[in-house]
DNA sequence: TGAGGTCTGTGAATCGATTCACTACGCTGC
DNA sequence: GCAGCGTAGTGAATCGATTCACAGACCTCA
């Protein structure tokens, strides 16, 4: 295809040596790359030709700088190699798509350094505004960055104020509805592995497992056994448990697990001990990812609606830019809902 | 925190308003803002000042013009939200974080539209090299843009050519692996749901498959019945299933699936039709996910060193970038292992 | 006293695509 | 014969950060 090979060394083709290699002026290239109807046939074709000789590719970074923003919005998720936020993911691409927007995600690995770094990394390249699933106190830097004229989507967590959007579960009623499946089942002491309350998907389902307790009349202090891990994944689950059997005292007879991915470690380690599930120890997670349905003992777990998550998140984000001033904030919040299988309840 | 909000309209800060600010010139703000040894304390406390009260951040497109070249690399992979590919991409991320280079991550979904798309975006922006997940057809592109300045690795797919690099596992031994494994457990009448061939990894696992075969003295025409699914997953894999159930015939007593993503959904499709695994069908899946040893019945895998994978490609990328017109292309290629589980050895 | 050196800071030139006021040309119609 | 108009194409100005040759201030030492 190619024949005359550039080196390392060159610089790439402008559209100014375009122009001198087609005869017109830069502004003739510029306009047969963004306006080709105003230009005759006889030069839009002597351009072209130009063009694919010179391997002339646009420089992103000078287009940018002239036209001052790109169609681009960033999104940043607390763990991109967790299914629950791939389709979440795949929902905000979807309504991006119909825009013509492109998306820039990264995956904060709920490290807020990281989180604070995209955010920057994203504002210097000038994207028009950003979903974050935000760790505890990057309010204050994402309330600057909407002063900045970047507007700001909360994803999967409700927010705070009432002048930025978000679009969540109720993770709240989801904590709840795990302790209550618990609770109906006959547990009366129960672990619960979760995540650090800095992050608010943590804190809320907490908010829940302790308010389904109080509801049945039980004590947190007996009934519950809490146990912090550092990494919502497989690996954290593990150590979750590991954690849990090295307590004293009577071992909990329930496991609710903050999400799938650790329930999935937990179950791990669970059956290394050599543990029955749900006959020792009753299992619920949360997210239904992909694999629950399909585990040795199929997993309950708490749904959540990911691809709508999504792209109503981008949807908000979107009319907030089209409609300006005039777009009302809004908390849009959707419910979560329990689905029953094998590893808590036998009969399932 | 910020107590100045910015309209919407406004533009956004830039080094002079900073330069006039300070009442220094934008040449002393520049080398605040990039060394910052060379400005006295004073100097440099106002500019810093004034970078607060206006909340400057720099403009990446600005940067990187006047600079020509930025510290990215890009990578396409096939299918972000297969837990194979973001264990790879774990593994680029580590190497480049080592010499603070930042990643572009993408995702093809195996359409060569979208790979081509992406490429030109990378290219645009100016990335100093990609990895990539090609697809059939793709390697003139990417022999061009290799001309153009741009490095190329190949990512779990090896080259087809002398002068780019690649990263791959050996793909053809993986399927031979996996047939040898049924062959030896009796079976000699085995169905095989695979991608497009226009895919490296579908094609190569096949061509292990047929040797293996061949090795055993079977005949392809008898002993294989082949499924071609579109997309690598769990949909694919429930499509693939009920596809081999509605042909006619001899009913195949094991299942060799391209990966495990595709050979859950097969799982969840033998499933609903109660078929007994390994009893009635012996399953065999690829890339030994997460989940596979957790799985109602336990996934026998043929086994890829995923984050080594990753770090490797990015390791030659990086190589390739400092050496220059020294460094050595080469084809890494390690070896696949089979992990021997409940669904195809009932004694595992 | 002045040559030479160090330390700070200056500001014009640069990167490449886009835009827009303007020119040149050909054509129509009176 | 020329005003008026539309079409095609021009090229200087612009975006914002970086760089670099240079200037000014101040000090040292012969």
């Amino acid at each position: 295809m190619s024949t005359t090979t550039r080196g390392r060394a060159e610089r790439r083709p402008s559209i100014t040596d375009v122009a001198k290699r087609a005869g017109v002026s830069v502004g003739t290239v510029s306009n047969v790359l963004n306006r080709p109807d105003q230009v005759s046939d006889a030069t839009r074709d002597r351009v072209l030709v130009a063009i694919e000789e010179l391997q002339f590719v646009r420089n992103a970074s000078a287009r940018q700088l002239r036209a001052g923003t790109i169609q681009t919005v960033g999104a940043i998720v607390l763990d991109i190699a967790n299914p629950f936020f791939t389709e979440v993911a795949r929902g905000v691409e979807d309504r991006l798509a119909a825009d013509e927007y492109t998306l820039m995600l990264s995956s904060s690995d709920e490290d807020p350094e990281r989180e604070a770094r995209y955010l920057r990394l994203f504002e210097e390249h000038g994207v028009q505004g950003v979903m974050v699933t935000p760790s505890a106190g990057s309010l204050d830097t994402l309330l600057a960055l909407r002063d900045r004229g970047i507007d700001v989507v909360l994803l999967d967590t409700t927010s705070p104020v009432d002048d930025i959007s978000s679009v969540a579960v109720d993770d709240v009623r989801g904590g709840a509805l795990a302790i209550e499946h618990l609770v109906s089942l006959g547990h009366t002491r129960i672990a619960f592995i979760n995540g650090p309350l800095t992050i608010k998907q943590c804190q809320d389902r907490r908010e829940g497992v302790l308010s389904a307790l109080a509801d049945a009349g039980l004590e947190p202090a007996e009934a519950l056994v809490e146990i912090t891990i550092g990494s919502l994944n497989a690996d954290g689950g593990e150590a979750g448990i590991n954690e849990l059997f090295a307590l004293p005292g009577d071992r909990p007879t329930a496991l609710f697990c903050v999400n799938d991915l650790t329930a999935l470690g937990a179950l791990r380690a669970l059956r290394a001990h050599g543990v029955a599930i749900p006959g020792e120890m009753a299992v619920v997670g949360y997210d239904d990812v992909v694999f629950a349905s399909m585990l040795t003992v199929p997993l309950t777990s708490v749904r959540q609606p990911t691809h709508q998550l999504g792209w109503t998140a981008a949807d908000l984000l979107l009319r907030q830019r089209s409609e300006g001033a005039s777009f009302l904030h809004q908390r849009v919040q959707f419910q979560p809902e329990l689905v029953v299988r094998g590893s808590s309840d036998p009969s399932a």
